[in-house]
DNA sequence: ACTCAATTACTACCTTGGTAGTATTACCGT
DNA sequence: ACGGTAATACTACCAAGGTAGTAATTGAGT
């Protein structure tokens, strides 16, 4: 009865994920090392962060001897997908193409970038047909 | 000294931007009844919002007799790129062709959206060129 | 065995989005 | 002129993300 499960998750709690879809488990200490020397924050924000993102199911954690080991409990295409297809439908009413129009003439695309386009699309639609 | 300002909507106020975008005015009924039926706001919340709002730069009143006639404050484009870029950046370290993949993998597209994909593309490396 | 340092638990607080009730004001028709 | 209605203003709450201090616990080394 796993369904749809909404993901909102905050930019705090999007970089401890990533850093938990990076490595089997973390200590809390390893998460505040991943984030970084920028995000400056304190020992038990990160503890506080973490026990409140088990408590809504996005992580569970492991005792080992006096610390816990925690993992992510949701997989990264599915929190990935979820806040994509979310911005997808509240920005562009749900219009792939709508969106890749917007983001191209908007951004300073690459001609690499563009090929990797093109080479995506068709391979798509070579699975397609 | 507009800088690039941080544009961090909530549903809610999306939904009333969309409105205000779409037309020059609207007066609080009026977005109220342009959020739909599906909405069921009381009329007080609309209100508050777009005070709220207002007080963050989002939109601008004029008092029309007794009553606001409000109009949005910033352009489509801005916001939605914000919110695009935004995601972009925090979900696929900001390569464009990583989040393509992604929608494209994870979601239906049809046909004709990978032909009006390609054709995008296409123009847009031609008007690089 | 005891102290100190590390670790988790609890609590508190701020901000923002969202929601709405109540109070106040002012127009408009009779 | 006045009463009712419709509009805005003010205030209050709740939830969630984020931040962090303080308390309690426990383990490890001497």
């Amino acid at each position: 009865m796993t369904q749809p499960t909404r993901h909102r998750l905050g930019d705090l709690q999007l970089k401890i994920m990533k850093i938990l879809w990076s490595r089997p488990e973390a200590t809390v200490n390893e998460v505040l090392a991943g984030l970084g020397p920028d995000a400056d924050l304190a020992y038990t924000t990160v503890a506080t962060m973490l026990r409140k993102m088990e408590a809504k199911g996005l992580v569970k954690h492991r005792e080992d001897g006096r610390m816990f080991a925690y993992r992510s409990a949701v997989a990264e295409h599915a929190v990935t997908r979820n806040m994509a297809d979310d911005l997808l439908d509240k920005l562009f009413a749900g219009s792939l193409s709508e969106m890749v129009n917007h983001l191209l003439t908007t951004r300073d695309v690459s001609k690499e970038e563009l090929t990797r386009l093109e080479k995506l699309i068709a391979e798509r639609r070579r699975k397609k047909s």
